[in-house]
RNA sequence: GGUGGCGUAGCCAAGUGGUAAGGCCAGAGUCUGCAAAACUCUUAUUCGUCGGUUCGAUUCCGACCGCCACCUCCA
C-alpha cells in the first residue's frame, strides 16, 4: 500500500509504525460558521481513508479536532452579540451534525483547543526552557532560527520566506519568520490564565499538542487541506520535534481545493456552498460520489452539473444493486456445469474487479480509478442479468456481496435506505394497484391502466413495464 | 519575486515508455398497447503547443502558451 507523503513529495510503501494501530490525525475545521463543501472534502476522504484502512485489517484511531478559539471566533461572536464559547459550541455541534449527514463516521476522539490549554501551556513552556521560544509582553514566539529543518515540508528556505511575502512583519519578532505560541490577551477578548499572563493559544500549538496527546509523540497519518501545508504544518512540525526530538507525523497527506467556478472555494472568498445546503438537494451517496470522482490530490469543481453526472452514475449503480439484491445471500446452490462455465467471465470479471478496487485504493487512496473499476463490473453483471436470469443466482450472490463491500467502503451505497416500518403496508398496497392494473390491462382497458400509472406518478411512485410483470420504484 | 500543481473526447475524470479505465450527455437498438424506465451498442489514430531522447512518448527531458494554488485567516 502506497501513500504520497508531502514530505517526500513521493508515493511512499505505508508501514505503519505499530503495526497493531495506524494512528491518524485530521486538521478539523475553526468553528465560527457551518462547514463548507471543501471542507467536507477534507472530512470524506480522511472518512475514507480511515474505512479502507479498516477493510484492509488494520486497527484506526483517528483524532479530529475543532479549533474553538480563534479571532474570527472572537470577532463573529461580538458581531452576533453571543459569547466565543456559545458560538463555538453550537457550530461545533452543527458540524458533527453535517458530518453525520454526509455519513462520516465519528473520529475516535475529537479533541477541542479551550479543553487543552494546560497540554499547551506545557508545550510552550518545553520550548521556552530549550530556548526554541521567547516571550514578549505576554506573548510567547516560536525562534525558527533554532529549527534547523525548518521550512522541509513546504520546501521553503528562510530567503523565499522574506521576498515577496505579504506578511505584515511585527516589529518586536526577533524574526519575521517567528510565530506566535501564546497571544496576550486584549481587552474583553477570551483568556486563560497561564505562566506569561492571560493570554490565549495560537494557531499552530493546539494541533501539535491534542496530536501527541491522544496519539504520541509520533503519529502515522497527518492530514488536512493543502492549504494549511504552510505555514500551519509547517509550524507543527517545528514546534513538536524540536519539543521531542522526534518525527512529528510519518505521512503527510494534503488533499486539494474544491474550487467553484474555476477558483478556490473558500470563506475569506464568499464563494462557498455550505454542506448542509448541498445535502438539502442531492442525497448524501451523490455528494459523496461527486467528492471521490476525482482523486484526492486533484482540484474539483463544484457545480449543478458535475453533481447531475454523480446522480446519473449512482442511478446506474442503484439499478444495478437493486437488481441484485433478490439474489443476496443466496445459497450456494451448484449451478450446473454447464451453467458453470457459461458464467465464468462473470467470476472472472468479480476476481478483476475486488483486485482492480484494491489496487487503485492501495495507490494513494485513487477512489476515481477505483469507481472505474466498479462500473466495470456493474456494466458486466447488467449483461449477464439479461442473459442468465436467475439461474446462476450464487454468482449474482457473489456480485451483489462484492459491489456492496466496495461501495461500503466508498459509502455510495445506502443499503439500508428503505427501512421504515410502513414501508411493508406500502409495498402490499402498490402490488394491489398493479394487480387491478394487470388486469385492466388484459381487458385492453388503457384509461384505467394510465390512470393508475399517473396517479401513482403524482406520489413520486414510477411504474415500469417490464417483460416479467410490472415493478415500480420511488423517484423524487 | 519564491514555491508547488494542472492542461486527456461535448462535459467530468483515471492512466501508462509499446499504442487511451469509468461516468454524464448524445445517437442507434432491445423491450412496450403507447410511454417511461432500464439495458445493450456506438462515440479520442489521439492526450495544450513546439522541439529533444528513444525502435517507439500522451507517458521522460527542454522551451513556450494557458490556468490554479501557497507564501496573510481559510480544509
Amino acid at each position: 500500500m502506497k501513500i504520497y507523503n508531502s514530505l517526500s513529495r513521493q508515493l511512499e510503501d505505508f508501514v505503519p509504525l505499530n503495526p497493531e494501530q495506524v494512528s491518524i490525525y485530521s486538521c478539523g475545521p475553526t468553528v465560527y460558521d457551518y462547514i463548507h463543501m471543501g471542507n467536507a472534502r477534507t472530512a470524506l476522504v480522511t472518512d475514507i481513508v480511515r474505512r479502507y484502512l479498516v477493510y484492509r485489517g488494520y486497527k484506526v484511531k483517528l483524532v479530529q479536532n475543532l479549533t474553538d478559539i480563534d479571532d474570527k471566533i472572537i470577532n463573529r461572536a461580538a458581531e452576533l452579540g453571543v459569547s466565543a464559547k456559545q458560538l463555538a459550541h453550537q457550530n461545533g455541534e452543527a458540524f458533527f451534525e453535517d458530518s453525520q449527514r454526509l455519513g462520516i463516521h465519528c473520529a475516535d476522539v475529537h479533541p477541542k483547543a479551550t479543553e487543552h490549554i494546560p497540554e499547551m501551556i506545557s508545550l510552550i513552556q518545553t520550548l521556552i526552557d530549550k530556548g526554541a521560544a521567547y516571550v514578549i509582553d505576554g506573548s510567547v514566539y516560536y525562534r525558527v532560527n533554532q529549527f534547523a529543518e525548518y521550512g522541509k515540508l513546504s520546501g521553503r528556505k528562510p530567503e523565499d520566506l522574506l521576498a515577496g511575502a505579504r506578511v505584515e512583519v511585527d516589529e518586536r519578532k526577533e524574526d519575521p519568520r517567528d510565530f506566535d505560541m501564546w497571544k496576550a490577551a486584549k481587552p474583553g477578548e477570551p483568556a486563560w490564565e497561564s505562566p506569561w499572563g492571560k493570554g490565549r493559544p495560537g494557531w499552530h500549538i493546539e494541533c501539535s499538542a491534542m496530536a501527541m496527546k491522544h496519539l504520541g509523540e509520533t503519529i502515522d497519518i497527518h492530514a488536512g487541506g493543502e492549504d494549511l501545508l504552510f505555514p500551519h504544518h509547517e509550524n507543527e512540525i517545528a514546534q513538536s520535534e524540536l519539543a521531542t526530538g522526534r518525527t512529528f507525523a510519518r505521512y503527510w497527506m494534503h488533499i486539494a481545493f474544491l474550487k467553484i467556478d474555476g477558483r478556490r472555494m473558500g470563506k475569506s472568498e464568499h464563494n462557498f456552498i455550505l454542506l448542509r445546503d448541498a445535502l438539502d438537494h442531492y442525497p448524501t451517496e451523490v455528494i459523496r460520489h461527486f467528492l471521490i470522482s476525482a482523486h484526492y490530490r486533484h482540484p474539483l469543481d463544484y457545480n449543478p452539473e458535475s453533481l447531475a453526472k454523480s446522480e446519473g452514475a449512482l442511478r446506474r449503480l442503484n439499478n444495478c444493486l437493486d437488481a441484485l439484491k433478490k439474489y443476496e445471500g443466496g445459497k450456494d446452490g451448484v449451478p450446473s456445469s454447464n451453467l458453470d462455465r457459461e458464467t465464468l467471465p462473470l467470476q472472472e470479471a468479480i476476481q478483476t474487479m475486488k483486485s482492480r478496487f484494491v489496487e487503485a485504493m492501495d495507490t494513494d487512496f485513487n477512489t476515481a480509478q477505483a469507481l472505474g473499476a466498479i462500473f466495470t463490473l456493474v456494466g458486466e453483471v447488467n449483461r449477464s442479468l439479461a442473459t442468465f436470469d436467475g439461474a446462476a443466482a450464487p454468482v449474482f450472490a457473489r456480485a451483489y456481496q462484492v459491489l456492496t463491500e466496495t461501495c461500503g467502503v466508498l459509502g455510495i451505497y445506502d443499503m439500508d435506505a428503505e427501512d421504515d416500518n410502513n414501508v411493508e403496508q406500502r409495498d402490499q398496497l402498490i402490488a394491489l394497484l398493479l394487480d387491478v392494473r394487470q388486469e385492466a390491462r388484459s381487458r385492453k382497458d388503457w384509461d384505467t391502466s394510465d390512470k393508475i400509472r399517473d396517479r401513482l406518478k403524482e406520489l413520486n411512485i414510477e411504474i415500469q413495464d417490464t417483460r416479467d410483470g410490472a415493478t415500480w420504484k420511488i423517484i423524487s
